[in-house]
DNA sequence: GCCTACTAGTTTCATATGAAACTATCTACC
DNA sequence: GGTAGATAGTTTCATATGAAACTAGTAGGC
């Protein structure tokens, strides 16, 4: 008899929540402004963080460059991202929300924000800061990964983003 | 300006793990076994729960029927799974873990929770049981759904799985 | 300068996915 | 026992996905 319990083995516990959770969430953004998961990761981050390149959207949303790509394309068309081919490196685009998107962001987050104060409204303070910790440790950000992009631009005199 | 940063937001992070978690769990069985997250699901719940029905492990697995019935599939046309068609519902088969199956399971089960003890292997055992506890708060198991089926399968003085 | 190796971003293409349609069976009610 | 509506499981079909190929540019040695 090999002791073995799905409901207690934690990749399968993580990744039910992570779909539960997400399906829940994106109903939130998907019905009422059409945006994909993806997008909305996009969105929060190029608002953190604006003029970020493609490369390093991909890295902050745990995306892959493809669907980076794709988000990207869509959002511009419908104009809620702008492009600009960058200065210091010509390969590679400053990404950053339109005036509509940034008006966009500022609708959803607090959606955001709310839909996820009441999914941890039956924690305590000390489970909710426990579990913060724990995905810290479980999961580490990577490292900002000073990107060739960001040294180039600091050669070239830009500000930084 | 409104505040909001990815990193600190739940669902993403819970997102991130599940993903980086999958992946390195995955290959443990996907390289050596070629045995999809899927497939390992429905072997680790035939292994629990022999005879049970391919909408209960649906809902045991958290997989969507169709993909439950592709990896079923899968997993007979290579002997590790046999169905019987059940006696108590002409629509649904009784699923269980073929010798081959369960010798295969047998194999996996140690590895994954090696993998599981290494994964948390830089927590205190009150971070470990903290996260499974807030985890059961978060994701409730849901209720056994004492199917149709199993009330059939007892109705007709069958055994129980 | 110019050649080689590398990187940013897009496109292609083969596979994965799941909603909806479908088949077969079951339940409940008449 | 017949009929309407539900359920188990499969198949179809349109879309999502991502590895690999591709295009265009960059870095660094010579």
């Amino acid at each position: 008899m090999t002791p073995f319990q799905l409901e207690a083995f934690l990749p399968y516990r993580i990744n039910r929540l992570a779909e539960r959770m997400s399906d829940s969430l994106s109903r939130v953004y998907r019905e009422r402004f059409a945006i994909t998961v993806a997008q909305w990761r996009i969105l929060a981050t190029l608002h953190d963080a604006p003029g970020l390149a493609a490369v390093d959207v991909a890295r902050a949303t745990n995306l892959d460059k493809v669907r980076v790509s794709r988000a990207v394309a869509e959002l511009e068309e419908r104009a809620l991202v702008l492009r600009r081919l960058s200065r210091a490196d010509g390969r590679s685009n400053e990404l950053r929300l339109s005036a509509p998107g940034l008006k966009l962001f500022r609708r959803i987050a607090p959606l955001a924000l709310n839909w996820e104060r009441d999914y941890l409204r039956g924690l305590s303070d000390a489970e909710r800061s426990g579990l913060f910790h724990v995905l810290d440790k479980l999961d580490p950000n990577r490292p900002p990964a000073a990107s060739r992009l960001a040294a180039r631009r600091m050669r070239a005199g830009e500000p930084g983003p």
